[in-house]
RNA sequence: GGCGGGGUAGCUCAGUUGGUUAGAGCGCGGGACUCAUAAGCCCGAGGUCAGUGGUUCGAUCCCACUUCCCGCUACCA
């Protein structure tokens, strides 16, 4: 059983600043790489920019900068996002490498070779205030005069020399990829639009742009840019020393496990992409997750209260764990999510401040004034002990299985009623009236620290750093965490002495 | 227009391969406790499961129609 796991992030096109929707996608996609790791499997977790294109040129100009400085600029927003997301990804690639560049023109000249890229003309109605293509069904005449039905603007008979993919003869191939690899596109809903989408049918497609200049030259060509989908999509391999595929990194991560992307750049990762590695004879990745969009609440949007987009904005109010959490918890994962400053604020004091936060205050206080904060040493387990203990083995399982489906809203689940079990148990059991009876405080005790202990593991991937303060405390390193240590009862060194933990999740003051 | 998904408690959503009292979380009302971040635990109120008609012994779940919302319908990324 191969224990390589390669997850990547959409490259994200730096023509504005970083928004909800990408700190979604990097969350998300660090949850599973985080997962998979203490899973004990080897994980390579991608993320980047994508900074070629007509836009970017064009957004540079405007800046009176070259287009590099531009991006220099811009991506460092996006690699400044990824270390306030607190991401664990291994590498950050930009288009603009060399690195980069090499694999792209390696790929093309491979497609070229292999005849699958020819050249020719594209034409079509062009409007140049649109800045768009109309079909002939998408025009009509109005006094003569030529205009696309939906903008109204003139449009006007354009060629271009091209080299185009022959995406069409990948039609069939494509169809039948489909077919044997049933969980390649999910969530199922967007599987069926593409392949609805190639039944009907597969124009060839136009891969070399002449109107501008930014982006990687076609090595046979050097009036073209690539386009930029071809080089953008790339970048999952060039992270891997791609076109070098003798080395361990490629040897080990490539296909790729799972492309985790934003349910509007389906088509590009679930046909483009898959057809023109299966064209130069390179394996697809195994899986593309198109998950929904992140929106706000209509009223939500008040000037006053500021832009809930905003991701750092929220970082800073509330934390990133909160925004992690609330992210992963409250999204129902495939679909759209509305997010709200007010939800996020139940969210924090609910789940994380009363439910878990105080479970370990609880119980470690308690652990304090009773005994000495040392994990107890004489105790038995009665049914109820082995009972709630026992849910996390019985169920573990599934709770792998979730994760590799994608179902992070039965893991998180599970999380919350375990938190709920543990707090009714502690409850229950009413170690306060049992001082006189040591043993049973001590297994009270013991079976409370397990619990907290199962569960900071598994949140570990959801929200590390405060998963972290919790098991720094039980004296157990980022380094040795592992999610089949949760099957364990008895993993807590007796006698060890914990350290004091300050209260994890401040509750939010609501004023209204 | 075509194809597809959806309208379930105040809010966000789960669910039912058709079968006695439809679920969760949050919010709300009440109760007992006190280790804890006035947290936690228990109990409770709240739904004609979008509407109409049909199939069936029986439909929230199947079918038809109506209505509303959303997605896809290729070369901006």
């Amino acid at each position: 059983m191969k224990k390589d796991f390669y997850i990547t992030t959409p490259i994200y096109y730096p023509s504005a600043k970083p928004h909800m929707g990408h700190a979604y996608s990097s969350i998300v996609a660090d949850f599973f790489a985080r997962f998979k790791r203490i899973q004990g499997y080897d994980v390579f977790f991608l993320t980047g920019t994508d900074e070629h294109g007509q836009k970017i040129q064009r957004a540079a100009e405007k800046r009176g900068m070259d287009p590099k400085s531009f991006c220099d600029e811009i991506s460092k927003t996006f690699f400044d996002l990824s270390k306030t997301l607190n991401l664990s990804n291994n590498d950050f690639i930009r288009t603009t490498e060399k690195r980069h560049e090499k694999s792209v023109q390696y790929l093309w000249n491979i497609l070229e070779k292999k005849n699958e890229i020819y050249l020719s003309k594209y034409s079509g109605w062009y409007s140049v205030s649109d800045e768009a293509f109309y079909s002939d069904d998408e025009i009509e005449l109005v006094n003569d005069k030529k205009v696309s039905k939906t903008s109204g603007s003139i449009v006007e008979w354009v060629e271009e020399e091209s080299f185009f993919f022959k995406l069409s003869k990948w039609q069939e191939p494509l169809l039948k990829f489909y077919k044997e690899n049933p969980n390649f596109i999910l969530p199922e809903s967007r599987r069926n639009e593409v392949i609805n989408f190639v039944k009907s049918g597969l124009k060839d497609l136009s891969v070399s742009r002449k109107s501008f200049s930014w982006g990687i030259k076609v090595p046979s060509n050097k009036e073209h840019v690539i386009y930029v989908w071809l080089d953008a999509l790339t970048n999952y391999l060039s992270a891997l020393n791609f076109p070098d595929t003798n080395n361990k990194l490629y040897k080990s991560f490539w296909p790729a496990t799972i492309h985790l992307i934003g349910k509007d750049i389906l088509r590009f990762h679930a046909i483009y992409w898959p057809a023109f590695l299966l064209a130069a004879e390179i394996k697809p990745p195994k899986r593309v997750y198109g998950h929904g969009w992140i929106l706000s609440g209509e009223e939500k949007m008040s000037k006053s209260k500021g832009n809930i987009l905003d991701p750092i904005e929220i970082i800073n109010k509330y934390g990133l764990d909160p925004l992690r959490y609330y992210l992963i918890k409250e999204v129902s994962f495939g679909n759209d999510g509305n997010i709200s400053q007010d939800k996020l604020e139940n969210c924090i004091n609910s789940d994380l401040a009363n439910n878990y936060g105080n479970l370990c205050q609880r119980v470690i206080s308690f652990l304090e004034k009773n005994l000495e904060m040392k994990v107890p040493n004489n105790f038995e387990f009665n049914i109820d002990d082995k009972k709630i203990l026992d849910t996390f083995n019985k169920d573990f399982n599934k709770l792998v299985d979730s994760i590799d489906s994608q179902d992070i809203n039965y893991y998180v689940n599970f999380i919350q009623e375990q938190l709920f079990a543990s707090n009714k148990y502690f409850n229950d059991q009413e170690p306060w009236k049992k001082k006189e009876n040591k043993k049973r405080l001590n297994t009270i005790l013991y079976v409370s620290l397990e619990l907290i202990r199962k569960i900071s593991v598994m949140l570990y991937p959801i929200i590390p750093n405060s998963s972290l303060k919790v098991l720094k405390a039980f004296n157990i390193s980022e380094e040795s965490i592992d999610i089949n240590s949760i099957k364990l009862h008895e993993n807590l060194k007796i006698n060890q002495k914990l350290n004091k933990i300050s209260i994890l999740f401040k509750k939010i003051e609501k004023n209204d």
